[in-house]
RNA sequence: UGGGGCGUAGCCAAGUGGUAAGGCAGCGGAUUUUGAUUCCGCCAUCCCCUGGUUCGAAUCCAGGCGCCCCAGCCA
């Protein structure tokens, strides 16, 4: 017995599928209902995800089901746009809620009906303080709070009160209706929390309709109840807020009985995600938007072209717990790259050119050679790439003085074209001012499609483009946002990277990369998996760099 | 000095009384027409600390210490 339940290997996962995959064996359930509850006033980040492919991922695996549901009970922050973009992001990661779309705002009458049965019950009231008024009266955390003077106001005044509330006659700010539980409690959340505020704001689902709005409180776990949810996940710091949703729950004669529980949320080293701050970027023009390939939105990782596959390997990979952890960015790379690098053809380009003139190549020649597409795939085919006299390789892969360990190009090295030939160089042409603007290298005809027959070997390959018949684009590389891997949120515009972008408008690509049928993802050899931008225009081509390979390189050059 | 949580390797994270999984990072080495990939090997005598219980403790008990969250008419 103890060995079935053990090989049902998913249900174990972490503690939340531990209770999960608990509740159904023993019966508690039937099915398991969850939901994602995104409150739409931004677009979802990368923390997000984590919730996503929990609550989805739940549901898939123990055969239930998950609904979308917009926390949209504070019309002041939410926004129709970002209710658009919420639901492309959840379907972009691959999730599918069926007709399972609901709002809190479906609920708004029935959240109105409850809050008139607390009253009846003495269980809630209207209170005339003004906000200043109730901070001072609710005490601080080691001392208790006092009373509201409008406490005990009768059912029949509150009810009428409320009432009136609802009719919009009174400003905002000039009531609010208060549960009545605990002054005293050390869970400052009992202490008479506020159930509805009212706000002369027009909602994006109600319009006008409403003039009073039920708070957070009031309305999550009675909306979990409506739907049958059964597990209702949140992060930690609903953790204090479960005593005041399980009161609800059972004060109220709701449908079910659904359950909280609560798992550390997401933070990775060198970014932030506070959506007050990922705001702040795209409002304070340090980012392009909510998509800019640098921000850790969902929209943004999309445009940087992570897939969505890498992004649910990457969450699976972290795991679920209730410690507050940091996620080294290393990981995330890793999830990405691993995805990619199975994924991903192959093309050459050459990021920052350097001409090269074969001296003993026929002027006016040209010739087609074959490259794979995919080392580890031979179904990906071949492609032809036009090989001539004048090509480009990498600025970088040349080195006039070669530091130790460093085996490219140099004065007098050979070095493999990547399936091409054998080239050596010969000479190196600078400008005035000293830099190097040409080479001048021989190629050995006999090493055509990159072996010697004689078997001698070179150290390093390189890649390379035709001159004439490759291709310009912008290529843009990015690098983390801030500069450290703990930012301020509190600040952190003052510590943005300044180099979190780089820009390389010289870039040229083999000419099939400005086709229809251009492979995407695409690994430019040696460099990284990229990304067609939308930036694009025809004749203008922009490709964002989703990562960088592995550069162990980098590290022995480093050093020293 | 209130309430709620959490502390296992550089970073995540299993483990729930029987003698520390796994992943990332790192470090060696092999293969390689990407300094990529792949492949092998190494990487906690110890689980925040101190006592205690037990034949046996990361797991149980007691007392400490540290970190996070809560005083919105935000979610």
């Amino acid at each position: 017995m103890s060995v079935v339940e053990k090989t049902e290997t998913e249900a174990g996962r972490d503690f939340i599928r531990d209770i999960v995959a608990g509740d159904l064996a023993a019966g508690r359930h039937k099915s398991v209902v969850t939901r994602f509850p995104p409150e739409p006033n931004g677009y979802l980040h990368i923390g997000h995800a984590k919730s996503i492919c929990l609550n989805f991922g739940i549901a898939q695996e123990f055969g239930g089901r998950c609904n979308l549901r917009f926390d949209d009970t504070n019309p002041t922050k939410e926004e129709q746009e970002y209710i658009d973009a919420i639901q492309a992001d959840v379907r972009w990661l691959g999730f599918d809620w069926g007709n399972g779309l609901y709002y809190a705002s479906d609920y708004f009458e029935r959240l109105y009906g409850w809050a008139q049965d607390l009253i009846r019950a003495s269980s809630a009231y209207v209170d005339d303080q003004s906000q200043d008024e109730m901070r001072a009266a609710r005490g601080t955390l080691t001392e208790p709070g006092k009373n509201s003077p409008f406490r005990d106001r009768s059912i029949e005044e509150n009810l009428d009160l409320f009432g009136r509330m609802r009719a919009g006659e009174f400003p905002n700010g000039a009531r609010v209706l208060r549960a009545k539980i605990d002054m005293a409690s050390g869970n400052i959340n009992l202490r008479d929390p506020v159930l509805y505020r009212i706000l002369h704001a027009s909602h994006p689902r109600t319009g006008t309709q409403w003039t009073i709005y039920p708070s957070y409180d009031f309305a999550h776990g009675q909306s979990d109840a409506i739907e049958g949810v059964t597990h209702s996940i949140c992060t930690l710091e609903f953790e204090d807020h479960r005593p005041l949703y399980d009161w609800f729950i059972e004060s109220l004669s709701v449908p079910s009985r659904p359950h909280q529980y609560e798992f550390a949320r997401l933070n990775l080293t060198y970014t932030v995600l506070s959506k007050r701050a990922l705001n702040g970027l795209v409002r304070g023009g340090h980012v392009s938007g909510w998509d800019d390939p640098r921000m850790p939105t969902l929209a943004g990782l999309r445009r940087r072209g992570v897939p969505p596959e890498a992004l649910r390997d990457f969450i699976k990979r972290i795991g679920v717990a209730k410690a507050n952890s940091l996620v080294d960015l290393g990981v995330l790379e890793f999830s990405i790259r691993e995805h990619l690098n199975k994924t991903a053809q192959r093309r050459m380009a050459v990021l920052r050119p350097l001409k090269v003139v074969i001296e003993n190549y026929p002027e006016g020649k040209s010739e087609e050679l074959e490259a794979v597409n995919h080392p580890d795939d031979a179904s990906a085919g071949t492609r032809p790439v036009r090989f001539a006299r004048e090509i480009f390789i990498e600025r970088d892969d040349f080195m006039e003085t070669p530091v130790k360990k460093f085996f490219r190009l140099s004065p007098g090295t050979e070095v493999r074209l990547r399936y091409a030939f054998f080239i050596t160089c010969r000479e190196v042409v600078k400008n005035a001012a000293g830099e190097v603007t040409e080479l001048r290298c021989t190629y050995d005809p006999a090493t055509r499609g990159g072996n010697a027959p004689d078997g001698r070997k070179v150290k390093a390959t390189i890649h390379w483009v035709s001159a004439a018949d490759s291709v310009p684009a912008e290529v843009r590389l990015y690098n983390p946002l801030f500069s450290k891997p703990e930012p301020d949120v509190a600040n952190f515009a003052t510590e943005l990277n300044p180099k979190s972008l780089e820009v390389l408008a010289d870039a040229r690509l083999e000419p099939v990369l400005a086709g229809g049928n251009s492979p995407e993802p695409v690994q430019f050899e040696r460099q990284g998996y990229f990304a067609r931008d939308p930036d694009s225009k025809p004749g203008r081509l922009v490709f964002n760099r989703t990562v960088g390979l592995r550069d162990t390189w980098a590290k022995v050059s480093a050093s020293g």
